[in-house]
DNA sequence: CGGCCTCTTGAGACAGTTCAACCTATGTGG
DNA sequence: CCACATAGGTTGAACTGTCTCAAGAGGCCG
């Protein structure tokens, strides 16, 4: 693919998630991956549990998740937790807190994480110096809002099973753009806990709706594994389209 | 502020909603100026109820919204309809489906409106022409998903009346960013029909809401008027903290 | 005038919550 | 190696917030 005069560590980063992900939009070019190098120094290590980004703290950093999973929430004036997404690897973290003067939400790592600490520059000299890098940036940006936008329509307009299915589907498909899992199903490290908080509901309704799931043979979630048993039934039951997620194909080539 | 040789047009343009919003985040310069009067060219008028962005169309162009209200939703296969933003002077329309292929979500006009149409060359020259309005079209961007954020943690995790009060507070707040209404309210065009589908519940049981804070002297929507009658006791009740919404005072100076 | 849209209220149904108990696996200190 | 604690998962029973269905009232427009 590229010279093998490069140093070890680039050649592993042409093959990480976020350039499989990134090239799910956009046809990369030398000076596009030139670049995403510079992204992936400062490559830090997490233990599970360790907060990467603090909801109302000032100047956080951005970073690539490269291994691993996290999510990100907001906690309410109650004590209450809403998980507003799951990162897997090639995902940002805390990108949009970038702008923001304090960040609006948190980040958890959920397993032990790898993941590279992204400057504020480095993304905004991406702009001049590999334009195509930084339009699938955008992208990128623009797909995890469509993201969100899907799970408030999921909170606001489908019922348990349907929002259940949903969000596996979903995370099935973004697993199997950057290579992980398949469509029988994923390694899926997430407690009955973070999908109660993911979908708006008690844990205890969440252990009933992946019972009764589990009893029509359209899914297993268990031993921290997910199998799709019957997608096409799972797909209409939820009224799953991958549409928002945009990534059939290369756009600008 | 300006040299008075400039035309009428323009004149007008630096007192606009959008203009108004983007100096809560940094202070505009002349360049950045020019810029956004270009922004307000190809001005348009819609009726109520017109679409001006199809979910799953190819090429749609975003908009600024100059006068009157729009909503932006998407679909369900269940023919249920889930608001995601209600969008007011000063806000962008579709901005995020510029760089998707097909746009993820509609926009319809709830009132007569006026919008310029952007066009995203538009954009992209401005990230080379006036850096700093670009800076602040991102944050804009940026605030925009920050408040979709507080819509999923409003319907996973508030009752009925916590999320009718915080819509309503937070368009109060950002109502008068743009100088449109007051700490005692404001005008609005909105159904109830509206707030249902904004806020995850049915038509009926908004206006048992709307009745109860109406009777416990804390909110009166009625006759497309909202009136404030007791800020704090809404706040408490509502959990509202406006810091998502990142507006005092100019950040880049 | 009739039709439509918005708002209002009541009664009954149901999806999802809360509380409580118990089970299994895993880890920890004595 | 046992005693104990903790985290995740499972199930039952009672409760409640919200929905659905149904009916009616007021305003506006062709």
């Amino acid at each position: 693919m590229r010279c093998p005069c490069l140093p070890k560590a680039a050649i592993l980063i042409l093959q990480s998630a976020l350039t499989k992900k990134l090239s799910a939009f956009v046809s990369l070019m030398d000076a596009d991956l030139d670049t995403l190098v510079r992204f992936h120094q400062r490559r830090r290590t997490f233990l599970p549990g360790h907060e990467l980004v603090h909801e109302g703290e000032t100047r956080q950093s951005a970073f690539v998740l490269a291994e691993g999973w996290a999510c990100s929430f907001k906690m309410l004036p109650s004590g209450e937790r809403q998980i507003v997404d799951i990162q897997v690897p090639g995902d940002f973290l805390g990108l949009r807190s970038i702008l923001f003067r304090t960040s609006d939400h948190s980040v958890r790592a959920v397993t032990r994480i790898e993941a590279s600490e992204v400057l504020s520059s480095d993304i905004l000299n991406a702009f001049s110096d590999a334009p195509r890098l930084a339009a699938a940036v955008l992208w990128a940006a623009s797909r995890d809002e469509a993201m969100v936008v899907e799970h408030l329509c999921n909170l606001g307009r489908r019922s348990a099973e349907e929002r259940t299915a949903h969000f596996l589907l979903e995370l099935g498909a973004r697993l199997k753009v950057v290579g992980i899992g398949d469509m029988n199903g994923f390694a899926c490290p997430l407690t009955q806990y973070h999908l109660a908080d993911a979908l708006g509901l008690s844990a205890v309704h969440v252990n009933r709706v992946l019972r009764r799931l589990r009893e029509d043979n359209l899914l297993m979630f268990r031993d921290g594994h997910v199998s799709i048993l019957d997608f096409e039934r799972l797909r209409d039951l939820a009224g799953f389209d991958a549409n928002y997620l945009d990534q059939d194909g290369p756009l600008l080539r």
